[in-house]
DNA sequence: AAGCACCGCAACCGCCTCATT
DNA sequence: AAATGAGGCGGTTGCGGTGCT
């Protein structure tokens, strides 16, 4: 039931905008802090706080712990931004929309400022109805991809469904090839490529949860792999522009080198059927050793997936900067953990949050070298490629 | 000015997971 | 191992503001 000091600070520091928020809206009150009765500094509203672990109950004003956590997270903690999304906010949305489907706790991962409700807000209220008039366009014809990125297949029958999607698998095949061609990558993982970049291409507002049309992915496992589906899209993709991207590739060796084994999300499939000997964690795969050899055989894959992936988790890093002397058998659970299970909120009391590498990748379109990354700009933006 | 429709967004709800007892 | 409670998350609701007629 005690406050810590951090609280104590986080408290007094939106004590103002606390107020000035709450006061006259549903008669929920500030207070002075560390009394546990005590009157709000500003109106003087007698408040009752209880302070628990983590929680604060705010007695007397029929508010429960999770009510007062969520108003706290979403709305009064320190450093939260509302309204007037800029384009890069935008943007990013969208990509990551696409990407991670309606997984807003891990879209705002990648917002720090921008809560997982006002993300969500934005997509439903905004967003969603921006890009549903975008894609029944000018003339009238849906451009596929749903409820934002359009399964609009309910007016598009069948047949025109399924030719469509044949000739994006023909493309993303094509692409494909001549992307990971130096690579002399696996059948099944480029099967499975194929597969993740339809749906990519396809994915709906429920993102990948809800492809378009189930029957056309048979070879996928039902839902539970579907967020594995979406890391792993972005651990591929990464890949590649970690690949075509000498300055990234710098940047991720830069970082400590006891960090850069073991871990990849490279291998669970939506067809399930790259690796066998991987043991996966709600989509997270950790990579046993004979796989890494097997990346690394192939050509110079495994130490880029490394290093994208150590590039991947150095976003988290700047959150727990002070856990940097993690064993580096922790480091892999745990960041693994934080980056696709916790997808905890960085903190943004802690001060400017590095431009990511998936930022980074996500908007370097200006980049022209590479056909990996050209076909993940391609891939992503042309159906939106009017949009902004 | 009044009525109405629409919109934005904070809050609520229910489900799930995880930690603790 | 089972029960319980707290937290996280995504979907939905409803209130208040705004603009139009």
């Amino acid at each position: 039931m005690k406050m810590t000091s951090e609280d104590k600070n986080c408290l007094m520091n939106s004590h103002i905008e606390c107020h000035a928020v709450l006061r006259g809206r549903r008669g929920i009150a500030t207070a002075d802090f560390g009394m546990p009765l005590s009157k709000c500094v500003c109106c003087q509203l007698l408040t009752l706080l209880v302070f628990a672990p983590r929680s604060l109950l705010i007695i007397g004003l029929l508010r429960c712990s999770k009510s007062c956590r969520l108003r706290w997270t979403n709305y009064l903690r320190p450093g939260i931004k509302r309204g007037n999304f800029t384009d890069h906010e935008e943007k990013m949305i969208i990509h990551l929309q696409a990407l991670l489907g309606n997984r807003w706790a891990a879209i705002a991962s990648y917002l720090p400022q921008r809560t997982d409700n006002d993300i969500k807000n934005y997509w439903n209220t905004y967003l969603k109805k921006k890009l549903s008039k975008l894609e029944t366009g000018l003339d009238g014809q849906p451009c596929g991809r749903g409820d934002g990125f359009a399964s609009s297949q309910p007016t598009m029958s069948r047949g025109q469904w399924e030719r469509r999607l044949q000739t994006d698998i023909r493309m993303a095949k094509q692409a494909l090839s001549e992307a990971l061609s130096p690579d002399q990558k696996s059948h099944s993982f480029l099967a499975d490529d194929q597969d993740d970049l339809v749906m990519l291409k396809h994915s709906s507002s429920s993102g990948p949860v809800s492809s378009p049309k189930p029957e056309a992915r048979a070879s996928s496992p039902p839902s539970s792999t579907t967020y594995a589906s979406s890391t792993e899209n972005i651990a591929r993709l990464l890949k590649s522009w970690m690949r075509n991207n000498p300055a990234a590739k710098r940047s991720a060796k830069t970082r400590p080198a006891s960090a850069t084994q073991s871990t990849s999300v490279d291998n669970v499939g939506t067809t399930g059927n790259v690796n066998d000997s991987a043991s996966s964690h709600e989509g997270i795969t950790t990579i046993t050793e004979n796989d890494n050899n097997n990346d690394s055989n192939n050509d110079n894959n495994g130490t880029d997936l490394s290093e994208a992936f150590e590039s991947l988790f150095g976003l988290e890093s700047f959150e727990s900067s002070n856990n940097s002397d993690f064993s580096h058998q922790s480091n892999v659970s745990d960041r693994e953990a934080s980056l696709f299970q916790d997808e905890s909120k960085p903190d943004v009391l802690g001060g400017q949050l590095p431009f990511s590498l998936l930022e980074k990748w996500l908007f370097d379109e200006s980049s022209t070298q590479g056909k990996d990354q050209q076909l993940l700009t391609d891939m992503i933006l042309d159906e939106n490629a009017n949009f902004f």
